[in-house]
DNA sequence: TGGTAACGGTTGACACGTCAACCAAGATAT
DNA sequence: ATATCTTGGTTGACGTGTCAACCGTTACCA
């Protein structure tokens, strides 16, 4: 049985996996940022919207496909229209459509070809075949409940 | 030559590595929370300052060996200040010596095992041996600044 | 010696995330 | 029909991160 605390090697091994996620993501971040002025979290809902709803969407639907809570989306859906990125607008009264705006297509189709080629410079091309398929079957064994 | 845009798989790859890394981050950091009182910084700060510093370490290196720019670093000490885990008191007059307080080692000695069952439950345990090995190689070279 | 650059740290503004409380509208049960 | 639950969404408070500006102090160089 495993001592109580972390062994050196236990450590190294949780520390090399945070960094990973951290510092791969951040990098894309700033690409997106300094060449399309999009944040991360922008361009997924950019491109969700744009992608599934055709442009629009309900806010219910967008959340669950980019796993997101409703509040979590509220507060960027808030910030997002205040740069005229998205528009909100009720149709029935109790749900909410959200709209990519023009201004939010233009930025979208200007951080695609970004956001793709700093996926690949940062993380794809950097491994072999077998460590990205080792990246997805461990992606998959770490995202279930248990 | 690769299309401009990223292929569907190329577009699992990426939403797979940025699964995992939150996924296992947040349900850490929900333990320490909730069995220690502790989020997953402040558990960073004490176990370092504990650790390399024997409980007291200028701001700077506490800095270094977390990864932090010193502004991070200061907000997140002003915090923590507040919560008591740690002091802050001025040596010399320029530089700033950070020190564990007594709650602040009492909760990190609380915290210790509760991060490292976490971790081996969330991350370890579920990992053969080479996929532990490949992660750790994945880490490096996606760490390398090119 | 005086100017300037580097070091160590703080601060304020703002984006991002989480949690809990709240609210309105429908649906359900009794 | 009334009470209650669920759904869809907002809000406020707070912790976290980043960026840029700022401020002393020391080091270094002309």
């Amino acid at each position: 049985m495993p001592s109580e605390l972390l062994s050196p090697h236990e450590l190294r091994v949780w520390h090399a996996f945070r960094l990973m996620g951290e510092e791969v993501l951040a990098r894309i971040g700033q690409d997106l940022t300094e060449a399309a002025g999009l944040s991360g979290p922008e361009f997924g809902v950019l491109s969700r919207l744009a992608g599934l709803g055709q442009g629009e969407m309900r806010q219910q639907a967008l959340a669950d496909c980019l796993g997101w809570d409703k509040s979590r989306l509220s507060h960027q859906l808030t910030r997002m229209a205040g740069r005229g990125l998205i528009k909100r607008h009720a149709s029935d009264k109790r749900l909410v459509l959200v709209q990519i705006t023009r201004l939010g297509r233009k930025t979208l189709d200007n951080a695609m070809p970004v956001h793709a080629e700093s996926v690949r410079r940062n993380l794809l091309s950097r491994l072999t075949a077998e460590q990205i398929a080792t990246i997805v079957r461990v992606s998959n064994i770490l995202g279930d409940d248990d």
